[in-house]
Parts: structure tokens; C-alpha cells; sequence
DNA sequence: CATTTTGTTCAGTTAAAACTGAACAAACTT
DNA sequence: AAGTTTGTTCAGTTTTAACTGAACAAAATG
């Protein structure tokens, strides 16, 4: 009595899963699902078969995927004797992620620290903006620390020297 | 020839900007401004106030409202003599939005669990699945460091015992 | 007890974002 | 060189979320 689903249903509800996820965090559910695709399969996946797969258009792989290679999270590749594109996960796409949301938090707490200079040299507004760009300030610190412990985890690449040679080309 | 901006230029500019990062953390853009506005006022803001300073509906105003009272983010408050609700900030909204981050992040990491768990024992994709759980694993755990960091710069309220007594009534 | 003030709810509108189909340019194939 | 495959762009549609106005209930006022 296995009700144990099968594995494409569990890789089609990762999927899903990746999709929403990626919307929580501002990015079309396109583009997470795409993400969660290549987690999942672990090759370089064919552009038609993104589309076909997906069920969406190829216009909407299109954009996403500019999304996602702006983002630095997968890396385009071409296969010889094949002219469509082809995509993987970037080399350290967390890492790089977690870079990107440190920026941002960054960027937010110097928008503030700006509004806080601009303040009168008396304004009693002062303390309270400044515990909120500390808010941020604190966030992006603790991103920082989160990033040394996903770089100590998955240390620095044991690829063949060489690997930069064909790190955009697969066969 | 100063060209400073006046301090309610400097207020408005704020409270936009406030709206904006709100959006950019799911939040609607009015929530946002609320939030900058009490943030920027230190004083309770009376609900018809929100209204018409923000130029929005009240309508609006009812629903941000609870979002923010939902998360934790402000205060309801009454007033002696005053049929209208005040709003203030809650007294740690910054530990509280931490705290939320966190356990949403924690969720995501333990949904991405699940579908490790139900993969057949053998399936070469566990590897990459946890490598992205990892990632939401160590961004929880960078937020609780943030939360530290908060609450041991702010610490435990300084207020007189009796606080609790008033703490949802001004005057 | 009729009237006013207040905040919420809900149906409907507006605005923003995601997504698509079709046209296109570039590169390849025959 | 005509035809095919491929990815991008863009105008237009669909979907989703935000926002509003109006109706309402509760509480206060006169």
C-alpha cells in the first residue's frame, strides 16, 4: 500500500514550489520556476524544452531568463551541433543571491542615512530614523554572515583548471 | 542661498520612500507610508488623520491598518475624550519584522525539507535540493543574529512598571 | 430616539505586472 | 537564395493586487 507519490509529481510540485517562492522574492513565478527546473534536473536544460515543459510561451522564458542571467543565477551555454541555447544554475547561485539582497538592504540604509542628513541638526526625528536605517544596517550585516557561511560550506571550485575553457559549452 | 529642503519636503520624501521599500517586501505601498509617517511624527496618528495626510480612502487606511497590527508593526491606541483610533508604532517593530523574516524564511526551508524527504533514497537530485534548503537554512539562522543584534542594542523598555497600564491610551 | 462620527466590509474600478502571439532579425540548413 | 530554427521584442491581453465609494453596524452625541 505505497501512496507514496511518484517522482515526477514530486518534481513538478518542487517546481511549483520554487515558483511561488521566487514570487515572494519579487521575481515572476516564470523565472522560479525555471530556477526550481534546473535545481531539480541538474543538467543544462534546452530553451524549447523550458517552454514546452513549462507549458508558457517562449516569450516568457525569454524574459524570465533575463531575469534570472541579470541576477547572475544560471548561465546561458551552447552544445555543439545544437543551436538552441541551453541553461544551468550559475557556479554559486546562492551565494550570489544572498550577494544581490545584501546590496539592496545596503542601498536601502544609505537612502535613509540620506534623509537623516538632510534633517535640521535639531530635528527630534532623528533617533527614530536612525533605529530604522539600523534595522537595515543589522539586516545587511547579518546577510554578510550568512554569505561567509554558504562560501565556507560550499568552498572554492575543485573543477579541472581548464573548466573555464568550456564553461560555456557542454559535449 | 540655501537650497535645503524644507523639513516637510524632507518628511514627504520619507514617507515615499517608505512606501517603496514597503512594496518592495510585500507589503501594499499606503501600509508603507503609514509606517513611515509614524515612524517620522514619534507621536500617535489619529485614523482620519492617515486619511487625509496620505490622500487616500479611508477604506484603505482600515486595511493597511490591519495588515500592519497583524504583523506586529503598530499599536492601536485610544484617546481620552476622542471617539477616533491613534496608531503608533508597536514598541520593537524592527526585532518583530526580524522575527517574521525568520519564520518565513524557516518555513520555506522546511517545505523545500519535505520534498527531500519523500525523493527516493537513491535520487541523485537530493544533493541540489539541499544545497537550496542550506541556503534558507543559513539565512534563518543569519536573521536570528540580526534579532541579537537588534535587542542588544535596544533593550529591554526602560519604561515605568505601570507602562502596561496606559500602554493603549494616550493622555 | 434621530443624528453624527467612526472604522469595517464588500462590490466594483483602477493600476500594475505577468504573460502571450506575432513580427522580426540573425544564424544556420538545404 | 529560399526556407527553417532560434531567441528577442513589442503591442495587446489576461491576471492579480491595490485602491475606492458606498453601505453598514456600533458607539457617542445632542
Amino acid at each position: 500500500m505505497s501512496n507514496d507519490p511518484d517522482i515526477d509529481t514530486i518534481r513538478s510540485d518542487f517546481i511549483e514550489k520554487t515558483g511561488l517562492i521566487s514570487q515572494s522574492e519579487g521575481l515572476p513565478r516564470i523565472a522560479g520556476r525555471i530556477f526550481g527546473m534546473l535545481i531539480f534536473d541538474g543538467q543544462a536544460v534546452a530553451f524549447a524544452d523550458l517552454a514546452t515543459k513549462l507549458e508558457v510561451s517562449r516569450a516568457s522564458v525569454s524574459s524570465s531568463i533575463r531575469l534570472l542571467e541579470e541576477r547572475g543565477l544560471i548561465k546561458r551555454m551552447t552544445k555543439s551541433g545544437d543551436r538552441q541555447d541551453y541553461f544551468r544554475l550559475a557556479t554559486d547561485p546562492y551565494a550570489t543571491m544572498l550577494q544581490g539582497l545584501q546590496k539592496r538592504t545596503q542601498a536601502t540604509r544609505d537612502e535613509i542615512a540620506e534623509t537623516i542628513q538632510s534633517l535640521p541638526a535639531n530635528s527630534e526625528a532623528a533617533d527614530r530614523l536612525n533605529e530604522y536605517a539600523k534595522f537595515h544596517e543589522s539586516k545587511s550585516a547579518a546577510i554578510i554572515v550568512a554569505l561567509e557561511t554558504i562560501r565556507a560550506a560550499a568552498p572554492t571550485s575543485s573543477e579541472p583548471q581548464n573548466a573555464v575553457l568550456k564553461e560555456n559549452q557542454i559535449d
